[in-house]
RNA sequence: GCAGGGGUACCCGAGUGGUCAAAGGGGCUGGGUUUAGGUCCCAGUGCGUAGUGCUUCGCAGGUUCAAAUCCUGCCCCCUGCACCA
């Protein structure tokens, strides 16, 4: 068959749509299965990440197909965001243009590779029939009490113009641009996620997201229990409150530090002689880069503000002091400082020669040490506590003494602190959401009616390059509106909404996408989104955002009634990077663009050598996607990429790969071809191929299953392709089975090449597509494993025949002809299939196989005894390293050997083939001791272990 | 520093007590069939050897009759978080 890729794909990929295959409803009748990508955002085109994520996806979704199940496979777009209205901006047009023609063209990239969405599910979140119900939502959680307009003090890019949610700060800079994030102080719109922080947090244990994910989360929710104390101020009515994880350290608190940005800093030393100081050190920190700032955090800084605080345990004068490395916004921004017991504490009090002690021992029943090293951050007993009824305490029961004892002096209580923060909604963006608000000057801030939903963007903006900020701010008919409460004349809010929150609830639209009066009707999301979306798979950058987002806004809906689940994903499967070879230096550790290949290394001349990298538009070594579907077809890529790696492993592009996945397309195309040529023919080796058939097809299911998609077209595409070719290499030739085999194997080739599969579907007279099909699984014949083991023992032969055949090449002199194979004689499987069924039985063979061989019939000829008893053992106990063969037979084996498989037989009928395959003209096969012993192999002979010579 | 994941033959990559000198693929080597060039098929690819042996799965120890696999320590790589109290 001439193989024409891009005819063959477009033409399936127009039978697909006509036939309307991917069209899912709910169908109460069938188990469903939700499988679904992150959705993109729609840059110009598809690149390689995307395909390996929707390869993974679809080939996923067409295999639940075939078992049967209802397969919802939607795809859309996250199409709000920056990067349309900095085109827009360049190229003077509206960020809708582009957005609408950057979807389209990512569309034909994703249709020409044959996914199997439903597209009438299409959405895009820039679409008023889609933001319309985020303005909706945004309404119900203002509602629950979950919004809040606040002051607060933002993380600003300058260069995107906006505000940045804590997530989308790295590093101090700005995750899109890279640019240094300052702080401005603005009223900006939050959600309340913190609310359901616990929740949460907790309910990571519950669902099978990958360890590395579930870390990230728990890190960043970041709960820590500690207590909440109040130190007094000596002269001051003023209270410090700090939070400490640690109160079973309170006895050793010799100081209190503050950060320097604490409103009480300037309280306690205002007109002091320690003002000076303290205002020095907060401009330095507020001064500092985020770079400076961490390396001289290295160095422990603080002044005394001259004022001293009271320890409430034990009413103790203790030292204030400000100090650099401590935080203002975790916590209370207020440290009690105890030296012996925490690194950083007993650094500065070095520094700062400040009273340390011991309050935990560090090894039970020690004594205090006199001269302290180092902080001992571990648990310990409680000693030199300053108050009686602590010493001996630990842990938590330490902890717990020290909480009441401050619960009952009213200066402390037990607490909870979260890393955590609310979610800064608001950007100051065009291309977003608008958030649906009011602000009136007599009533405040009202929320938009929902008769009066949706907040539309408007059309007729111009962008231009040297534009500035928000433009809706200038968009008079945008801004200028009625108040809807008192009817006065009032402005709209200009903000827009992260676009987070347009992924936060996507999937549960994909459920009911074309629902025109709200966001969703519940019956279809409880369908589809019972125990979550069953499969997700995205990349591992959306770890906290996307991920932590979604799974807050499943847990609002559902306490809005309106969905029942609330995770949203049950099982995540995060896909690994795809690399590509770069330049590499060793010695300075850095890749660089590919242009620079052979050259020497640009920072210090040595040769660069190459490692493979992340493929990314900065090294160029990217791949295009297009390219390599018109030089090979959507088949060979999709099979390249789901063979090279397992879905969460990482994996390196190679052309050399590639190719040779094109390769294995024609190899495919082959054996459909010689069996559809083949005539009425049945031969003993038919059984065989069924055989292997239906152990394959079950070691598939089980792969696909878990996902393990490599697994799973190492079998679909490679082994049962192997399996054919032997068939055919040991003279089958029937044409019956040869159709019952393609009817089993082209199914499951479908999956990762779906183009091909239905190529060879209707070549073997399918008038359905392939893609229709649901495919019964087989039960395994009950003579397979004897078929299958005595194929294997022909294998098994050749295989040491061939390393033998070497062997006696080097020793003979002359040509050779002859092999000459010595099965095991009668007395030696009697042992074997005696032991076998004693096996079974339980038998103790350490403890009692001796005397159990001296009392069988073989042991009684005196001249073969010692023979016997080797036998026996080696059967039974094994050697030092090795085992029995009564433990490393196959069942198959077993079965052989206890139902007295006549060996010679065996070969005998395969003679012409083995001594084809060894390369000699005669095979004589012969029972031990029956003829001469040639070569003395007859000792060597083993039941399925014949000796071989040649000669 | 903390957390998560890793280190397997020339390369990529399976493999979590014995059936493991270790799947599969790539590359390389040899043989066969063709040579209409998408070749295709077969074999080999740690060392040794007329077969059961030796060495190897980051390094060093240990448990076991038996370790790539379990335990301890160490080294290195990736990812995330980070003076988080």
């Amino acid at each position: 068959m001439a193989y024409d890729p891009q005819e063959l794909e477009s033409r399936w990929q127009k039978a697909w749509s006509d036939e309307g295959v991917f069209q899912a409803e709910i169908d109460e009748s069938k188990p469903k299965f939700y499988c679904l990508e992150m959705f993109p955002y729609p840059s110009g085109h598809m690149h390689m990440g995307h395909v390996r994520n929707y390869s993974i996806g679809d080939a996923m979704a067409r295999f639940h197909r075939l078992m049967g199940k209802n397969v919802l496979y939607p795809m859309g777009y996250d199409s709000f965001g920056m990067p349309a209205e900095n085109a827009a901006k360049k190229a003077g047009g509206h960020p809708n243009e582009v957005t609408h023609s950057n979807i389209s063209s990512i569309r034909s990239d994703q249709e020409r590779m044959g996914y199997s969405y439903d597209w009438r599910r299409f959405l895009a979140t820039s679409d008023v029939e889609y933001y319309r119900w985020n303005q909706e939502m945004f309404l119900t959680l203002n509602e629950k009490g979950l919004v809040e307009r606040r002051m607060a003090p933002v993380n600003w890019c300058v260069d995107c113009d906006t505000v940045l949610a804590n997530e989308q700060v790295k590093n101090n800079r700005c995750w899109r641009c890279g640019l240094e994030v300052v702080q401005r102080d603005m009223a900006q719109w939050f959600v309340r996620m913190t609310e359901y922080s616990d929740e949460l947090l907790d309910e990571l244990d519950n669902i099978t997201f990958p360890e590395n994910v579930k870390a990230m989360q728990r890190n960043w929710i970041g709960r820590s229990h500690g207590a909440h104390i109040d130190f007094a101020i000596d002269g001051s009515d003023s209270l410090i409150g700090v939070f400490t994880t640690r109160p079973d350290t309170i006895f050793g608190a010799t100081f209190v530090t503050l950060s320097p940005e604490h409103p009480l800093c300037e309280e306690l030393c205002l007109g002091t002689e320690w003002e000076q100081g303290w205002r020095d050190l907060r401009e330095e920190c507020a001064r500092m880069s985020e770079f400076e700032r961490i390396n001289m955090l290295k160095e422990k800084k603080g002044v005394f503000l001259g004022r001293n605080a009271i320890n409430p345990i034990n009413d103790e004068k203790i030292p204030i002091y400000a100090g650099n490395f401590v935080v203002s916004s975790y916590g209370t921004g207020a440290v009690m400082a105890v030296p012996g017991h925490d690194q950083r504490d007993f650094d500065f009090a070095k520094r700062y020669n400040l009273e340390i002690r011991q309050v935990l021992l560090e090894k039970e029943d020690s004594a205090p040490s006199q001269e302290l090293t180092h902080a001992f951050e571990g648990y310990g007993q409680m000693v030199n506590s300053s108050v009686q009824g602590f010493d001996g305490l630990s842990g938590d029961n330490a902890k717990d003494a020290v909480i009441s004892a401050l619960e009952e002096k009213k200066s402390g209580h037990g607490t909870v602190e979260y890393r955590l923060k609310d979610w800064l909604l608001s950007r100051q963006r065009f291309w977003g959401t608008p958030i649906p608000m009011i602000h009136c000057d007599s009533c405040g801030v009202v929320p938009v009616p929902r008769e009066d939903l949706p907040v539309e963007l408007p059309l007729d903006v111009v962008f231009t390059e040297e534009q500035s900020g928000n433009p809706l701010e200038s968009h008079d008919s945008f801004v200028l509106t009625k108040c809807p409460s008192c009817g006065k004349d009032a402005k709209r809010e200009t903000d827009t909404m992260d676009t987070f929150y347009d992924s936060s609830w996507y999937f549960m639209r994909f459920c009911d996408a074309n629902n025109e009066t709200s966001p969703f009707d519940r019956e279809a999301v409880d369908y589809w989104m019972g125990d979550g979306v069953d499969l997700y798979i995205g990349g591992i950058e959306h770890a906290v955002m996307h991920l932590l987002y979604a799974r807050f806004f499943t847990k609002f809906t559902r306490d809005s009634g309106m969905n029942e689940v609330g995770e949203p994903f049950g099982r995540l499967v995060c896909q690994g990077m795809l690399n590509a070879p770069a330049p590499y230096c060793v010695d300075c550790n850095t890749e660089y663009h590919v242009d620079n290949f052979d050259l020497d290394c640009p920072s210090c001349g040595k040769k660069l050598s190459t490692r493979s990298a992340k493929m990314s538009k900065s090294l160029g070594n990217t791949v295009s996607p297009e390219e390599m579907v018109s030089r090979f077809g959507a088949d060979t890529v999709r099979l390249f990429i789901l063979f090279g790696a397992n879905p969460e492993a990482g994996m390196d592009w190679s052309d050399s790969a590639l190719e040779a996945n094109h390769r294995q397309m024609f190899s495919l195309i082959d054996a459909v071809d010689a069996a559809l040529e083949l005539s009425d023919s049945p031969s003993d080796i038919d059984d065989w191929l069924m055989a292997r058939m239906r152990a394959n097809q079950k070691k598939w299911v089980e792969a696909m299953s878990e996902v393990s998609l490599r697994e799973g077209v190492m079998i679909s595409h490679f082994e049962m392709l192997s399996d054919w070719n032997w068939y055919l290499r040991r003279g089958g030739r029937d044409r019956v089975t040869a159709m019952r085999f393609l009817q089993e194997w082209i199914p499951m080739i479908a999956p990762a090449t779906p183009h091909i599969a239905e190529e060879f579907w209707k070549k073997i007279g399918h008038e359905e597509i392939i893609a229709k099909f649901v495919m019964p699984i087989l039960d395994a014949n009950p003579s397979d494993v004897r078929v299958l083991a005595l194929e294997n023992y022909i294998k098994e032969i050749l295989s040491s025949g061939r390393n033998l055949r070497t062997l006696a090449e080097r020793h003979s002199e002359a040509e050779i002809t002859k092999v000459v194979i010595q099965i095991s004689p009668e007395w030696k499987r009697d042992l074997a299939s005696e032991a076998i069924s004693l096996h079974q039985r339980g038998f103790d063979f350490k403890e009692k196989g001796q005397s159990h061989v001296k009392s069988l019939e073989a042991f009684k000829d005196e001249s073969t005894r010692g023979e016997v008893f080797q036998a026996w053992n080696s059967i039974t106990i094994g050697g030092k390293k090795t085992r029995g063969r009564i433990h490393t037979w196959l069942e198959g084996e077993r079965e052989l050997i206890s139902a007295r498989v006549n060996e010679v037989e065996v070969i005998k009928d395969n003679s012409d083939f083995i001594a084809t395959s060894l390369g000699v003209d005669t095979v004589e096969v012969f029972i031990a001791g029956e003829a001469e012993d040639v070569g003395g192999k007859a000792r060597i002979s083993f039941p399925l272990e014949p000796g071989i010579a040649f000669v």
